[in-house]
DNA sequence: TTTACCATGTAAGACGTTACATGATTAT
DNA sequence: ATAATCATGTAACGTCTTACATGGTAAA
């Protein structure tokens, strides 16, 4: 599927930038839906310049430091353009921890469940509400041929995401 | 974190079984939260033997063909119960490859936009339509002393978050 | 001066998928 | 007969995480 391929395509497409602020945008910008860490990132950066979809410039920051500054190619952005265009089944599984606890709750007891169930309200709230500031600071749906629109439908994505998944447990806690 | 260890225990727990049935419950009944190929689940059956978390015994099917039904031991079922009681960090990221795309989605056009989104609206309405149909085979919520109360409050979140997935589709649609 | 952040890489191992490989049993 | 299902494994490859490893820059 190689799907960091296309997330680093569309990263760099947007903008020229060096392999530690795309590991920024994965931690900060698509966190939500995606990510990756520096390791994996790096290496698949050689690769996608090996396959020319990707070239880059080294510039100095201060004296000595070193870093890289990648620009997408012809070549890369229409790869990435057919990959956004294509039409794909939906995945099989979202795995989810909780919810495979959830299948053998009868295992356990009632005070332990409440205890879990509270446990992952409180965190699952403290994140809507860190979505919902985010979430915010927009004043309407930008129109489409703004950047950011990409940006305030996935958020919204998120914030409904977390709002059903509080409802469930919610539903869950009254039914003990 | 090891998570299809306890998955399997949990469900050898349920009732003894062998790696086929393991794989059709992974296929079946869990696939909405976990699931994993025989390819992973007999290695790992292998090596939970090893740790003395399971045992089996070889029946035979027929004249020749062997099984091996997998049952759980009391230091297997201790480590279920233990893991099944901690309480976790909810996970960071749920990584969802549409979500990434729409992310992108000003780079295409609105007709390609159209076409992804109502192909992902029919998808997930299919799936909708078949959980709707277990879930309703339920008349009411089982006690929490039933053993099928977990299918039910998972079975209930898969339905939930099915509907929630829609409305945004349609939200993004909207926004067109 | 020291803390936070910028910047890039590799190595080892865990986890997961696809393909390879084989053969028996049951229902139509 | 033959197709679907039962039944168990390994090999190769791809993806992802944690840890190892190094050093520069900017702000307090």
């Amino acid at each position: 599927m190689r799907t960091l391929k296309y997330a680093i395509l569309g990263l760099i497409k947007q903008s020229p930038m060096t392999g530690y602020d795309i590991t920024n945008e994965f931690n900060k910008e698509l966190i939500h839906f995606w990510n990756a860490k520096h390791s994996q990132i790096y290496p698949e950066l050689k690769k996608l310049v090996t396959e020319g979809l990707i070239t880059y410039k080294t510039e100095i920051s201060g004296e000595v430091l070193e870093k890289k500054v990648y620009s997408i190619t012809e070549k890369g952005t229409k790869e990435f353009q057919e990959w956004l265009m294509t039409d794909d089944k939906i995945e099989p599984t979202a795995k989810d921890r909780f919810r495979l606890k959830m299948y053998f709750s009868t295992i356990t007891d009632k005070e332990t469940l409440l205890r879990l169930l509270n446990s992952q309200t409180r965190q699952h709230f403290e994140k809507l509400s860190s979505l919902r500031e985010r979430f915010n600071q927009y004043e309407g749906v930008p129109d489409f041929s703004d950047s950011r629109f990409g940006d305030y439908i996935v958020l919204e994505g998120a914030v409904m995401r977390e709002e059903n998944y509080l409802e469930w447990l919610q539903k869950c806690l009254d039914y003990l």
